[in-house]
This record gives C-alpha cells, sequence and structure tokens, in this order.
RNA sequence: CGGGGUGUAGCGUAGCCCGGUUAUCGCGCCGCGUUUGGGACGCGGAGGUCGCAGGUUCGAAUCCUGCCACCCCGACCA
C-alpha cells in the first residue's frame, strides 16, 4: 500500500486493485472478467442487499425471481433494446458435453438447441413476456416486482467490481396504468437509490437525468445518481429508467381500463449493482487501506486486547465479554479478536486494511484506569475513554463517523464542480482539476459526441433541480438555458 | 478486436539484452526460544512443471515460433 493515490489513472488502478484484493474483498477468478467476491466482501454486500431490501418493501415492493435463460426470439421483440445489448451476450447453444476418440471432453454437436437462450444481461425482456399473463384489468396493477439476481454481460474490456463479465444486482420491473403514475415510480427509486447511497454508504450522489445517447437501451427517459470518486473521475451509481410502453407494446400487455377499453401499461425498470461496492472502496479508502462507512461495516467495533502473560489476558477477556454483550445489546456488531497468533501491532494494521470504523484496545494499563482506548478509523486518531458509559459512546461515535465521512466527500465533490464557459476553461478542468465540469449544452447530440471525441468527458446527467440561465453553448457557442454536468466516466 | 506490458514458491520479485554450477531476495508458512501499547527478533526448516507447447543447442528461465492468461491504454459499455 506504498501507492499514493493520485488523479493518474494507471496509479489509481493499481491502488484499487491491490487495495481490493488486500483488504480481502475480491480477487480476479482466472474466468475471463468474473471475479470472486471473498467472505469479507461478500458480508458488505450483503449488508447493502438487506438495506436495499428493506427500502424495496416499504415503498411496496415485492421480490420474485425469473430464469436465467432467456430465448434469443425474445430479444428481436423491442429494437432497441437488442441494439443495446446485442454485442455483449453470451449464447448457450448446446445441452450435453461427450468424450471424443482421444477422451477428450467435446460439445456434443447433436445436442444443438433449436432455439439458443441468451445467459440475461437484464431480464426486461422474460419478465414482460411474464407479465403479459399476469395482468388483464387495472385491477391488477400497479405490478411493484424486484428481482435480486446475477447478470451476464460480454464487455470487452473489465475492472474488478466496476465492470465485471457477470455480476450481482437487483432489478426492479414495475408496471403501471398511467404515464404519470410509471414516472412517479422511476423517480422515487431514483430517490431511494441517493437515500441509500448518503445515508447508508455516505456517498454524496447527483441526481439527474441522462441524455439521448447516455440512456438505457429501450427507455424513454433514465433517471441515474451519479458519484464522484477520489480521482476525479465519475461514477454511474445506479440507475432508474421510465420506459414508456415499449416493452409493453413488444411484449402485447395490455390491460382493460375502467371503461373496458384495452390500453398498454406503462413500464419502469431501476437497478443497483456489486458496482456499488467500487464505489464505496474508491470513496472512502486511503493509504492504509479500505474505510468503511459504520452502517455497512460487517464488523463495526472490533476489540483488541494487548497483554503479556495469560492472567492479563484472561481478566482483559473478561471486561472485553462484557463491552461486547454491552455493545451488542445496542445492536452493535462487535467482533473481540484474541487470536494469541497476532500480535496487537499486526491486528491494528489489519482491521485499518479491513476499513473496521472503531478499534478498541485494553490493556493493563487501561484495565488500572478504568478506561479503554479508542480509535477511529475515518480519522485515524486514538483517544482515552472511561469504560462507565462506554457503550452509550461508542453508538454516538458510530454515529458520527457516518456523518463525518458524508462530510469529507461531500465536500471533496462540491469542491469538484467546476463552473467553466469557454471550451478551454473546459479542457483545462477536466486535464488538471478533475471532477465534474458544470457547462452550457446546447442539447444536441452531435456536440455532446464531438465534446466526447475530444476530451472523453461525457455528459453524466442534467441535473434535476438545474439552475436556469441564459448562458452560451461552451462548445458550439448556442443559446442554452440550463447548465449540464460533464465528466471522464469510469 | 488493435497498441503496449507482464507471466519465476502462497504473495511480491532478481536473473533474460549477452544461454553454462545446486534459480535470487523479501514477505508469508512450519519448528524451537525470547517477545507482545503500531505489522517483533534469533536460529533451524519446508516449499519451484521458471505460464503452456514446440524448435535451435552439448546445454534454455534466458534465443526462435505458436498458443494461453492477466494488467494498462484504446475501441466498446443501461
Amino acid at each position: 500500500m506504498s501507492k499514493k493515490l493520485t488523479k493518474r489513472t494507471e496509479d489509481y488502478s493499481k491502488w484499487y486493485n491491490e487495495l481490493v484484493v488486500k483488504a480481502d474483498l475480491a480477487e480476479n477468478s482466472g474466468v475471463r472478467g468474473c471475479m470472486v467476491i471473498k467472505p469479507y466482501g461478500y458480508a458488505i454486500w450483503e449488508k447493502m442487499q438487506a438495506q436495499l431490501d428493506k427500502m424495496f418493501k416499504e415503498t411496496g415492493h415485492e421480490n420474485a425471481y425469473f430464469p436465467l435463460f432467456i430465448p434469443k426470439s425474445y430479444f428481436s421483440k423491442e429494437a432497441s433494446h437488442v441494439k443495446g445489448f446485442a454485442k455483449e451476450c453470451a449464447v448457450v447453444t448446446h445441452y450435453r458435453l461427450k468424450n471424443d476418440e482421444n477422451g477428450n471432453v467435446v460439445v456434443d454437436e447433436t445436442a444443438k438447441l433449436e432455439e439458443e437462450l441468451i445467459v440475461r444481461p437484464t431480464s426486461e425482456t422474460i419478465i414482460w413476456d411474464t407479465y403479459r399473463k399476469w395482468i388483464q384489468s387495472y385491477r391488477d396493477l400497479p405490478l411493484l416486482i424486484n428481482q435480486w439476481a446475477n447478470v451476464v454481460r460480454w464487455e470487452m474490456r473489465t475492472r474488478l467490481f466496476l465492470r465485471t463479465a457477470e455480476f450481482l444486482w437487483q432489478e426492479g420491473h414495475t408496471a403501471h396504468a398511467t404515464k404519470q403514475e410509471a414516472i412517479e415510480e422511476a423517480e422515487k427509486m431514483q430517490g431511494v437509490y441517493a437515500d441509500f447511497a448518503e445515508k447508508f454508504m455516505a456517498i454524496p450522489v447527483i441526481k439527474g437525468t441522462k441524455t439521448e445517447s447516455e440512456r438505457f437501451a429501450g427507455a424513454l427517459d433514465t433517471y441515474c445518481i451519479e458519484a464522484l470518486m477520489q480521482d476525479g473521475k465519475a461514477l454511474q451509481a445506479g440507475t432508474s429508467h421510465f420506459l414508456g410502453q415499449n416493452f409493453a407494446k413488444a411484449f402485447d400487455v395490455k390491460f382493460a381500463n375502467k371503461e373496458g377499453k384495452q390500453e398498454y401499461v406503462w413500464a419502469t425498470s431501476w437497478g443497483v449493482s456489486t458496482r456499488l461496492m467500487g464505489a464505496l472502496v474508491m470513496t472512502h479508502s486511503d493509504d492504509s487501506g479500505l474505510v468503511l462507512p459504520p452502517n455497512l461495516a460487517p464488523i463495526q467495533v472490533v476489540i483488541v486486547p494487548i497483554y503479556k502473560s495469560e492472567e492479563e489476558l484472561e481478566a482483559i477477556s473478561e471486561k472485553a465479554n462484557t463491552i461486547t454483550q454491552e455493545l451488542r445489546d445496542l445492536g452493535i456488531s462487535v467482533k473481540f479478536d484474541n487470536r494469541t497468533t497476532h500480535k496487537p501491532g499486526w491486528k491494528f494494521a489489519e482491521y485499518e486494511l479491513k476499513g473496521v470504523p472503531l478499534r478498541l484496545a485494553i490493556g493493563p494499563r487501561d484495565l488500572e484506569n478504568n478506561v479503554v482506548e479508542l480509535a477511529r478509523r475515518d480519522n485515524l486518531t486514538k483517544q482515552s475513554v472511561a469504560q462507565e458509559g462506554l457503550a452509550v459512546v461508542i453508538k454516538e461515535m458510530l454515529a458520527q463517523i457516518q456523518i463525518d465521512l458524508y462530510q469529507k466527500a461531500l465536500s471533496y465533490r462540491d469542491s469538484h464542480i467546476t463552473e467553466v464557459d469557454t471550451f478551454d476553461e473546459f479542457k483545462d478542468v477536466l486535464e488538471n482539476k478533475g471532477g465534474f465540469v458544470s457547462a452550457h449544452w446546447d442539447g444536441t447530440s452531435e456536440t455532446e459526441e464531438q465534446i466526447k471525441n475530444l476530451t472523453k468527458a461525457t455528459i453524466r446527467c442534467i441535473p434535476n433541480s438545474p439552475i436556469f440561465e441564459e448562458g452560451k453553448c461552451v462548445f458550439s457557442g448556442k443559446l442554452s438555458t440550463k447548465r449540464v454536468l460533464f465528466a471522464k466516466a469510469y
């Protein structure tokens, strides 16, 4: 971890990869572009899942599960959808292997599928094919369903967590009687994602909509949350799509309204993935390793005993067990690391690498003085705290760490939104400072495309609450009424 | 799929250009002892198809050919 965090992408990638491996989150599997999520990393994902799932349920959604395989013909039903995914699909063509004359295992050519199956890159098609059977009346609406699943996208280039060939995610797919209701649903889920990112991941995000060229394949509007990483690149952290009636028409999903007339239903879909783990790593980590927000840390407090003799360890253990129980009673997850195989200094470094928010050390000196040593991971400060009332102090401190992490990320993000009015400034900020560039845009795809070709920056989003002001497009000089956010992105 | 790089013990590496003892070093691992408030130290030990296949040679980690994997850049990417 000697490599300092820098704004140069190549160094950042190395730092990021090293950190992920050393913090025991994940590793390369050796299978093309796929990763192994290790137990510690998966525990973080489970906490994220649990919280998101709770928020989905609170907004009226239910979980269901649809098949991994999608018949190829389903994809051809919605034109823009197939165009968007065709180049990155894994296709199943056979269903049997056999031994050839040399004893090698080969595909049995006689076991060819009549229709190829696509390993789902996303489930709109198979879900809408199912919804046709489930929806007849306005009384069947709205249909609010979420699926926790894995998907496969055969990307040309992969990156641990940020873009893997297979990844875990949730995808919500809803059906509504009216356009207005569907739009409200898409906006609502964008809000759920933003809340989750900010309150649990301590990652500030910008809510906005995508331009036509960045939109989901098959969507009329894509609502997104955009986060900024420490190296100045933006990361799309979650998306929610208003799909209009595109999928309803493609899969013939109609309902009888109150007047008895047949209408196509209105749709949304929305998803976040294990990419959020990447966002977590790249937002908070420092050169000592991972920094986890207390709300997502699998271990919130680790207790490290410091001792010379068996007797000392016994006395400390007794105290540690009492503290552990008090903390657990307050709903705090605690680990008492009483392994005799590692020394305290070694443990300190290990839990820093793993991002455990609070470390509690107890030694003979502390026992004597009725105190413990508390060390915060986020700012690496230490203090002596009385054992009396300790549990409450720790609970408050965890809450404070959560707030401080968010504030730190927020001030970094806010200081990296730069307003520019000329294209020279635009390029200068992108090159030398990074982050979001707030600039006027004439609203055309051509301008967007040219800026992308010249600078590699894309329009990350059109912010939801823009400040309306007269201005001229930073590139074409044409009139514009609001600023949009550009950035180089992952 | 194009450009560049790397592949040597669990991890990180030296050696390769210029072929020649028993393949280097650090971390980790095992044993014994001393240690334990920020990744301990000493002594001893185990661990290797040098990515794979073929070729050149008396002799290949080193040279040649092909292949594979991974990383970075590009293209691509809700």
